[in-house]
DNA sequence: CATGAATGAGAATTCATTCAT
DNA sequence: CATGAATGAATTCTCATTCAT
């Protein structure tokens, strides 16, 4: 009995523990977006999110874990998105392409301050294994419709894909950085279909 | 319209201060390479180019002042390299585009760390009419070559110029992100303008 | 009407910070009368008050906020030993009066260091409503000496009561500046205090 | 000859040392009253006079120096208006008084913000004997008045003269604090004479 | 001698992080 | 464990003053 309500307050706790990380995040991303990664403090972030600043540290060993949180946050809510397209069986190939990465260039476009602020802020970071990482899974996604979309293709075939990928998101980042309305972004993310379907002749 | 605070401080009249100018700027691109920008601080900048840090505050008004600097030069190398090759009256169309784009991707990796680095130290310059200036200029050249090797199209023709800017300047960026060997990046380089060439159909 | 930039920074909720805060406010006061107001920087009174210069800025949201409230402190002082004498029922007028100006004249003499001190490392908030606000308290206590001893005169009646203040403030300021000795204050302060007597027929 | 010449050289050199030493304390003058004490740097003077730091420096040994020249400046032009009074035979003592004391009010009203702003700037002299010297002559010719209307008084009469002057000089200096407006201070002055006048029985 | 160049020393302020209760 | 208190180490920038030409 005594052990069972311990876990149950250790449940309790758990719980509350996720709404103090949940809350300290959701602080840090407004500090980020509203004030800029030169604002970016840890102090400032205990302060909007209500929390001590050493609670802060409780949770998150330094201001890198807490950036790495977002990151990882931010691949999260994209892999929300883009998933379910990929497991959609009514697409055909090029529909799934082509939605697929109009969903991609919009949600770049929608967290682009964001990400370019995380990115700001994550300066010292770049050479850590760490960010390297959680950087890079933003494209596996993105190759896991490419494999989807050219299955059956004969191994050896020069399709550079590599190339489509770099194209692809290069292209989706600076509309997300040089265009504000929506019709602009879908346009661009037409264009690389475009390309890309033909290239590829995917049907 | 730069603002007066952004500018050298004063017209250089010695030779002995056009020396310490440029000591400052390469002691400057020195740590931003080496240290990151992280560590980008008018005082190592200083130690650096082992001057007075007063010294570099009687030449830069503040460290805004400094970076702003950096991307001038790094942009007047930029152009000339690729200014000779937009007059170059043996090359044709085709020829040159490939040729520009080549030789721009080449430098954008070559660069592509001290940008990055500038990048990342300007955080809190972003908004700021002057550094947007600054780094737009960089596509300004590419534009003029474009304008260049369409100079008959008929008006009203969809060109897609803009896109086809941002694709190869996206393109650029996360080539010299991602590859290592000139190889890899004249490939990238060489498979973007064929498809802008195949899509502008130049000759 | 305070603007949040001279208070100090935070509710103290711990015995701890308060004597932190007296702490420092008491090396300021050291400072300023010992080294001058020229040596007066934020550092020299943390390193005098033996806690860290951040622990200062802590309290402080700037230099001048500690300024601000070393007046503070000090017209604090001022009024608990004068208020006790507009009180005191077993006084006539005239000896109020008198008491109340030589009182005044010694607590003036006392901080006359400190506050030409305050005052001179004051000087680039001279104009800012905080500032003269601090200083305007200072008369605040005399005017309401004045409004007691001279309360059923006929309204109307030219009692140059504002000359009146001007010439005490002046006075009093004077004498501790020219004056060593206690009884040259006293005899300064009687002089004063037997001319408006005389001019304001107070009994 | 050779030596003549040398000797008309020297003087043209000495004219225009003198212009510059003037345009210097000018600039001085102007950025303390337009800048403030804050501001008053030597660098900043010698841009204001455009001069050369170096000659600045050249003219006076430190910052010191040129405040103390200012000091004397403002000392002289006080004479200049203030010595003519006194030797002016066909005024009355009780006239003269009068008539000295408004003046005296309305430079030092004119000259409040120099003043103080000199004062401010001058924060670590105060206990320097040259500055002490310097600010004591302000009461000088104060004092040649006093004996002047006083002068068959018998000797040892108790006439609080260092009363008088503390008294005039402390209200003429709040006076010029607080007032804004001629009519202001020449009411505050006169009262001050009448006071002084009935006091010492001056006809 | 006048000038441009240079600097040592220090000023205010911030920030990631730790500790004591 | 959550909180208030505390701090070491920087960071940007300034200023009085001195040199070298």
């Amino acid at each position: 009995m005594l052990s069972d309500s311990y876990l149950l307050r250790r449940q309790i706790k758990q719980k509350r523990a996720l709404a103090t990380v949940a809350n300290i995040a959701e602080a840090a991303v407004t500090v980020l977006t509203r004030d800029g990664a030169g604002r970016f403090t840890t102090n400032r972030v205990a302060e909007e999110a209500d929390v001590n600043i050493a609670s802060l540290y409780r949770y998150f060993p330094n201001k890198e874990a807490l950036l790495l949180h977002l990151i990882h946050l931010s691949w999260e809510e994209e892999r929300a998105h883009l998933s379910p397209i990929l497991i959609d069986k009514s697409l055909g190939d090029a529909e799934m392409f082509r939605i697929f990465i109009r969903e991609y260039f919009l949600i770049e476009a929608q967290e682009a301050e964001l990400k370019r602020a995380i990115r700001a802020a994550a300066v010292d970071m770049w050479n850590t294994v760490e960010y390297r990482e959680a950087i890079a899974r933003g494209s596996n996604l993105f190759r896991k419709l490419i494999a989807r979309v050219l299955r059956d293709r004969p191994i050896g075939m020069n399709l550079d894909v590599n190339f489509g990928v770099l194209l692809t998101i290069g292209a989706a980042e600076k509309s997300a950085e040089i265009f504000n309305s929506k019709a602009d972004i879908i346009r661009s993310a037409d264009l690389v279909s475009e390309i890309l379907i033909a290239r590829w002749k995917i049907c």
